[in-house]
DNA sequence: TAGATTGTTAATCGATTAACAATC
DNA sequence: TAGATTGTTAATCGATTAACAATC
């Protein structure tokens, strides 16, 4: 299993202050996928209009939860009608950039890589994938889902053609930290990265980690809480 | 894409009140596979001992965050000293149980699922993989990784033998709610799902949500707060 | 109108951070 | 001892929830 799942790399609590309070927030900014595939679920059947309840059962969350969420994408909706179907995924997608996908590669073309590749997922959240960069024999030269794989040495050459924004970092751990550095060589300043470890980065470069091995401790923590003695009163 | 990532499924605020108030810090949960993480490769490297410092530093986690997530293990230090490796390492697995892994099955031997079963991962993070599912004919009746895939049919008869607790959800979108509900029928309380969409499952079952799409939407909106009109100062 | 839904404001809750006493 | 590190307690910060006024 690739260590992925899904923690912000640390930002160092003297840095947060000198940026002043926190503009955005975040864990309601992870819930806007949601809605977003719940909004296109019901745009898919023909549904022109939500109310905050509808969404809130269709996504699993709460009411009151989902008003304010959507209090902060700028969308308006009518009283004793609900909101535009449309309206909420253009503000949720232009919210979030992914109106305008972000120019990307793929360093790391092993099972994750690949099923990211192929799963045609990009695209529709916010990138646009437009190198693979590996160099196992096995896929070196060869097209996934259309994306062509290249050697790694070949990054930094090819960053200038395809000025990337954003690396998509699923190589295995050995490889993380001098990919990132050839991410970095390469003028990315976004980096999603599916590693455990922690990267070094300069400033000015964002990483994010998805730790799925997180989700897994949480499940089993969560769980046994039931199972445990506190059973509920 | 597969849509996963990391939102434990809700549970409606009425529900958490009659349990009374939360007794785990869970993101503090989600840490610990950072910690271990970063111990496993002290010890690897022969390394004995380890302050809050040092392991701040290997997991880009602040100082005072460490201390705070290792005392609620249970392991002591020594002032002056340090940690244990082996101590913390033995800590963290035994209060995420995953010192004694659980039964666990899989469904949807697409991409995704492929590459989960492959990395070797679970074993130790808590999970047994003892069975996969899938009824595509092209990977029906072969192994991956040493595991059989068996048709989705079978799981409800080979639950009896193999008795999971956890199923792990790696199917396509439109398979996964009746996917679920088999696994519901098979007696499996513990579901970590990758889909987007929320799971309709009774009283007593616990689902966690893995959101990829969450992870990607946070990098992005973290990384355009600062190339945004706000600079620091 | 009456009633349902939006959308904001205030209250609660929980996590993080900072500070510091205890310890080696 | 002196100094560094643990580990806890208090203060801050931020997110969530609840309540309700505004609106259609």
């Amino acid at each position: 299993m690739p260590s992925a799942g899904s923690e912000a790399q640390d930002v160092p609590a003297a840095d947060r202050r000198k940026r002043g309070p926190r503009l955005v927030n975040l864990p309601a900014v992870r819930r806007l996928p949601l809605y977003l595939g719940a909004l296109r679920r019901f745009r898919a059947d023909g549904c022109g209009r939500v109310s905050t309840a509808e969404l809130a059962l269709a996504t699993g969350l709460s009411d009151p939860a989902v008003k304010k969420d959507i209090s902060m994408l700028g969308v308006t909706g009518r009283a004793r009608i609900g909101y535009e179907v449309k309206s909420l995924i253009a503000g949720i997608e232009r919210y979030l950039g992914w109106d305008r996908p972000r120019r990307a590669v793929l360093a790391g073309v092993g099972g994750l890589g690949t099923a990211l590749l192929c799963g045609d997922g990009f695209q529709p959240r916010g990138l646009r994938i437009l190198a693979a960069f590996d160099d196992d024999p096995a896929v070196l030269g060869t097209r996934v889902n259309g994306i062509p794989v290249h050697g790694l040495g070949e990054l930094s050459r090819l960053a200038g053609k395809l000025k990337p924004e954003v690396g998509v970092l699923t190589a295995s751990p050995s490889r993380v930290q001098p990919v990132a550095d050839l991410f970095v060589a390469a003028g990315i300043t976004r980096i999603w990265t599916f590693a455990e470890q922690a990267l070094s980065v300069p400033r000015g470069v964002t990483v994010q980690r998805e730790v799925l091995s997180a989700g897994l401790a949480e499940l089993l923590v969560r769980s046994s809480r039931n199972s445990g003695k506190n059973i509920a009163d």
